[in-house]
RNA sequence: GGGCGAUUAACUCAGCGGCUAGAGUGCUUCCCUUACAAGGAAGAGGUCGCAGGUUCGAAUCCUGCAUCGCCCACCA
């Protein structure tokens, strides 16, 4: 028994949790102790089992939002319970460079403080000034503070990383990767220069991939154009096609008409010429069945609003490029990289055109040239028609602008081949793969599973759902364009001549034989028109300078090869990588890749990959790519249990889980570029980390998305309220930039982000609060108050005493028993990845089971009740343990408040090592020897019967504190066996027992509860009325029941069909509610007499 | 157009062949019972989107429809 002058263990524990005072001051000792860090050595791996994650690497284009809240606090949820079992666990941080969205950014800030921005340095650079270098600067800047903000926000979040590994995928391990990476694949011929259209973004000029273009609905206009028939001379014939198209604009470039050659009224035409309006060009009708044939009752738009005449434009548009290539046809450009008509790009034929028609037209930007044109045509009567016509078009996702498809050099990497592509299929888990679809490999296509089928696939997608995406995407997959035209990224390590040589022959020689030299060297590599350059080269005589794409395996570190490049005029390719190029790299530059370090040896594989579904291919698919194809040759020995069995080649992840997004109270996407994104230091503000990471974590389950409707807190009063919403572009809604509450102003994270209201005195910043957050909130402030309840009562020589196989009542049997599965379910969900689940078992273990019903129980006792102490201890000890992923503060806090007052309180079944910080305790493991089937039914029984008399008191309106003496009528054993369990039921129901047994006749004035066999009297309480409503209220109850069962086991199908145990079940249950409605007749007669 | 998912209490979500369909928030009544009012006890509230089907038995499986969301494809 603690003295009673020794300091209470709640003293330094206020009543209400405050996170403010608690996180900051552990997270200080988090970073103190290093216990976050991990090493790979071999001395470390031993028995141990690896365990990593990969972060995936949020952009340093802004902040982290709630969907990285939740992102990252799973991650740090898996981390903290494999930490906490003993594996050998590295949670690797990091941030990603992320190209032509932090370039964006960082111009539009740069425009909005009226400084310097991208188009300047773009002039100081053509200028020979070093505004790229400067640009780059700007970039860095914002980069750094962005990655400190992130890392800030991971820190406050409780997330333990590795935050000695943390990384950044344009630092210098990373670019190192990425040369190599590129050199390889470049050796290898899986890049290659290809001349493609691209998704050409006007205002940022640079190329986009597939992936970047997001498609929106846009209200148009279908234009019906003349073009005059004529003969291969475009002397005119009479008569005219009409060309129906969205985009007259690109008419300009058009190299031919096409029609489907099935179509009975068109295909006639086939042979024959057009000439162009405006250009004059001849051109020929070519049939080609890409042709819809107009149907004007079809149900299919598109043939609905079609001609039948197609015009087609190779250099402006994707299909017609296809028709191009089929035919044979011109690809003629007529636009400058930003979109306006030009003559100067690729229009090869421009000497030939009516200049007086086409000369108003040069510098028109797309809108106004398809205007001007729409006018001539309508000027010159040749615009048949015109009509309103909805159709999706392809935007920027950074600049929002339509996409123009635009022809241009870009670099490719080869997926398509089966080394990529096909290792990804093949590295699926065999049971997650679908077969039978059209696009599935056959035996005989390349990317078929190889016939001795030594590849057994193991990367594994939870949902399994998600497994289909993956497969889909590659199936389809096209060749990935990694070059883009931006400054702020990996610069492609590739030299070329722009101009042929005019030096002597014997200098090229000299040249040559020093670039193989080299080349053999492995220092470069080389590409001759598009082939790979073997060691030798034939054929000298007439070799193209300008066609050699000579690559520096690493340019940073072999500075000689690359002077002597440039000293010959050789300049370096301006463009940079695609972003998902250094990050598709990711789990492999991490571990310090291409050196074979203990870092890749231990962790690559890494254990799971966690992200949302929106870039399974983006990011997934190449990560799944390159971690195979770099690791076939590394050297390292293969793990017993990673990787691979074919060769030495390994997966980047074995497992992917994918969880849902976030959306805002309207159904939206939570994200940075609509501007509805939540802070995380906003929640942590009003709720606190632990409260956040909770709710997060309760509500993963494996569907796809969760609703978060978020609130706004007035600054000036710390009101929550409802903000006003208004509708912004595109049509989604969105927190007022600005808001009134209670008469005063204040700006919403939307005013913000979107640049139209700025933060002032009288007006500022309004944070966002949600209430779903108040369940993590109450759970902490729960736990809370339970150990300053709990540790009160502790007392350490008592606890010690008790020993840990103490002789149990039957609540501290029933609750380690509790305890016991709890533990078994927390693993299974966890290991399940079903975070949701094990949320709600701890919550319920903790504030049903252990608060509300065993400690209400024990509270009389306990002070005298060493073992009642002990399971008390071991319950609170291993909750702090198992609460501990989800709610890290929290529960390192009271962590050491559990330490001062008690020492190791393991029970037999349970083993609960004391550890001076919590975040490196061990797992509570138990053998099954804590489960007592007996306790629990026991303690379900005594439930009942607490419940039935509470349900009594509250009907009649009998304060708490008020004790009633209460009676039972009941067959001899059933009520031997409610005496056993009186003390319990008493302190839990507030009574006081009198006579029970089969004898007893029910006393004068009392109301009356019915648990099975027995009936509990309740004296001196009744009060006719209300004693009536309740019983008739329960007969009814009854009765439905009763007949409901009735209807089941007439049923001949279910007695027969339905397992026995069923059967039994539902005879047993009609029994008892047949009994207990019996009863509750009885009472009501002896009312209605009485 | 192809694919994936959602539709269950006022709100946000669990449950995914057999408990009287659950939780958190909100609501009602009583209680500031010395752990916690961010709490305790009790309670109200649901023909599980609609229509068929399979089954002894369907919120749960199948088919169709409707509505909403996401991904992929698509500027005639």
């Amino acid at each position: 028994m603690s003295a009673p002058d020794a300091p209470s263990q709640t003293a330094s524990l206020p009543p209400t949790y405050a996170p403010h005072a608690v996180e900051p001051d552990i997270a200080r000792r988090w970073a103190q102790s290093d216990a976050f860090h991990a090493e790979p050595g071999p001395a470390l791996a031993g028995d141990r089992q690896p365990f990593t994650i990969c972060i995936p690497p949020p952009n340093v284009t802004a902040a982290l939002h709630l969907g990285h809240a939740l992102n990252n606090t799973l991650q740090d949820v898996l981390t903290r319970y494999h930490r906490m079992r003993g594996d050998n666990t590295c949670w690797l941080p990091g941030t990603d460079h992320a190209g032509i969205a932090t370039q964006t950014v960082v111009d539009k800030r740069l425009k909005q403080q009226g400084d310097k921005s991208l188009i300047d340095y773009k002039r100081d650079a053509a200028e020979g000034k070093p505004g790229r270098e400067q640009f780059i600067e700007k970039v860095q800047a914002w980069k750094d503070e962005y990655e400190q903000r992130i890392t800030d926000q991971l820190k406050a979040m409780g997330c333990s990383c590795d935050y000695d590994r943390q990384a950044f995928t344009m630092d210098a391990p990373r670019a190192r990767a990425v040369r190599e990476g590129f050199f390889r694949l470049f050796k290898d011929g899986l890049i290659y220069r290809g001349k493609r259209l691209v998704n050409w973004d006007p205002v940022s000029q640079t190329a986009l991939a597939d992936d970047e273009v997001e498609s929106k609905d846009v209200d148009g206009q279908f234009y019906y154009m003349n073009y005059p028939l004529c003969d291969e001379q475009g002397e005119l014939t009479g008569g005219h096609v009409t060309v129906a198209t969205t985009r007259p604009e690109t008419m300009l470039g058009d190299t031919a008409v096409a029609v489907n050659p099935r179509d009975p009224e068109r295909a006639k035409h086939i042979g024959q010429f057009v000439r162009l309006p405006i250009v004059g060009r001849v051109i020929p009708i070519i049939g080609d069945d890409y042709v819809v044939i107009p149907d004007p009752d079809s149900d299919d738009a598109k043939a609905k609003m079609a001609s039948g005449f197609l015009k087609v434009t190779p250099a402006h548009d994707t299909n017609d490029w296809e028709i191009g290539q089929r035919h044979n046809l011109a690809a003629i450009n007529v636009m400058a990289p930003d979109a306006t008509i030009s003559r100067e790009h690729g229009w090869i034929d421009i000497e030939d055109c009516d200049c007086e028609a086409v000369e108003p037209l040069l510098g028109l930007s797309r809108e106004d040239a398809r205007k001007a044109i729409v006018r001539w045509f309508r000027e010159n009567d040749l615009l048949a028609d015109q009509k309103p016509y909805r159709h999706a078009v392809g935007h920027s996702y950074r600049s929002h602008v339509p996409v123009e498809p635009y022809l241009s050099d870009q670099w490719y990497v080869k997926v398509t081949d089966d080394r990529l592509a096909g290792a990804a299929l093949r590295a699926m888990a065999p049971d997650q793969r679908t077969e039978g679809t059209a696009t599935t490999w056959t035996d005989t296509h390349p990317h078929a599973a190889n016939a001795t089928g030594d590849w057994e696939g193991e990367l594994r997608f939870h949902p399994p759902r998600y497994a289909k995406t993956f497969q889909a995407w590659h199936e389809n997959i096209r060749d990935w364009c990694i070059s883009r035209q931006l400054w702020w990224g990996h610069r492609i390590p590739v030299w070329r001549r722009e101009v042929p040589t005019d030096g002597p022959p014997a200098a090229l020689e000299a040249m040559i034989e020093e670039l193989l030299e080299w080349n053999r060297q492995g220092r470069i590599a080389m590409q001759y028109r598009g082939e790979v350059v073997p060691l030798a080269i034939s054929e000298r005589d007439q070799l193209d300078l300008t066609a050699f794409f000579i690559c520096v395996r690493d340019p940073e570190q072999d500075a000689e090869i690359v002077e002597k490049l440039e000293a010959w005029g050789l300049t370096r390719d301006p463009d940079v990588l695609d972003t998902w190029f250094s990050s598709g790299l990711w789990p492999l530059s991490t571990m310090g890749w291409p050196e074979a370090t203990p870092e890749l040896q231990a962790w690559n594989p890494t254990s799971v990959l966690c992200t949302a579904r929106e870039i399974i291919t983006l990011w997934v698919s190449r990560m799944v790519m390159f971690n195979h194809y770099f690791t076939g040759d590394d050297g390292l020995a293969q793990r017993p249990e990673g990787g691979a069995a074919n060769g030495q080649q390994r997966l980047p992840f074995r497992d992917v889980f994918i969880h849902a997004m976030i959306q805002d109270g309207h159904g939206q996407k939570m994200s940075k570029s609509l501007g509805n994104g939540v802070d995380p230091f906003d929640i942590i503000d009003s709720h606190g980390a632990d409260a956040m990471r909770y709710t997060l974590t309760s509500m993963t389950t494996h569907t796809q998305d969760v609703r978060m409707p978020v609130d706004m807190i007035d600054p000036h009063t710390g009101e929550t309220f409802t903000p006003k919403f208004v509708t912004a572009s595109g049509g989604y809604k969105v927190a007022a930039p600005t808001q009134d509450h209670h008469g005063k102003s204040m700006v919403s994270s939307f005013g913000v982000a979107s640049g139209r209201a700025t933060p002032s005195d009288d007006a500022p910043l309004a944070r966002n609060t949600s209430e779903k957050f108040d369940l993590g909130r109450n759970f902490a402030n729960k736990v809370w108050n339970a150990f300053r309840f709990g540790l009160d009562l502790l007392d350490r020589d008592a606890v010690e005493q008790a020993g840990p196989d103490p002789e149990l009542d039957m609540a501290s049997a029933w609750i380690l028993s509790r305890l016991g599965r709890t533990i078994r379910a927390c693993d299974d969900a966890l290991n399940r990845y079903e975070f949701a689940a094990y949320a709600t078992t701890v919550y319920d273990f903790f504030w049903r089971d252990l608060c509300d019903w065993y400690i209400e129980a024990i509270k009389p006792t306990v002070k005298d009740d060493a073992s009642q102490q002990r399971a008390l201890a071991a319950c609170l000890d291993a909750s702090l343990r198992i609460l501990h992923p989800a709610m890290p503060f929290i529960t390192e806090r009271l962590w050491s408040a559990l330490d001062e007052a008690v020492g190791d309180v393991s029970v037999r079944g349970l083993k609960l090592h004391p550890w001076p910080m919590l975040c490196e305790a061990s797992w509570p493991v138990t053998d099954g020897s804590l489960l007592d089937e007996q306790a629990e039914s026991d303690w379900e029984l005594l439930q009942r019967i607490v419940t039935a008399i509470r349900e009594v008191r509250a009907a009649h309106n009998v304060p708490p504190k008020r004790i009633v003496q209460v009676s039972s009528q009941a067959p001899s054993d059933v009520a031997r066996s409610v005496m056993t369990r009186r003390r319990f039921a008493e302190t839990l129901a507030g009574y006081e027992g009198r006579e029970f047994g089969p004898n007893i006749e029910p006393p004068p004035g009392a109301a009356s509860t019915v648990v099975g066999e027995a009936t509990i009297y309740l004296h001196d309480l009744l009060d006719p009325d209300t004693e009536r409503k309740r019983l008739d209220k329960r007969k009814d109850e009854l009765a439905k029941s009763i007949a409901a069962l009735e209807k089941r086991l007439s049923n001949k199908g279910y007695t027969d069909k339905a397992p026995p145990h069923l059967v039994q079940q539902t005879r047993d249950e009609l029994d008892a509610k047949q009994r207990e409605l019996a009863a509750v007749g009885e009472q009501l007669t002896a009312l209605a007499a009485g």
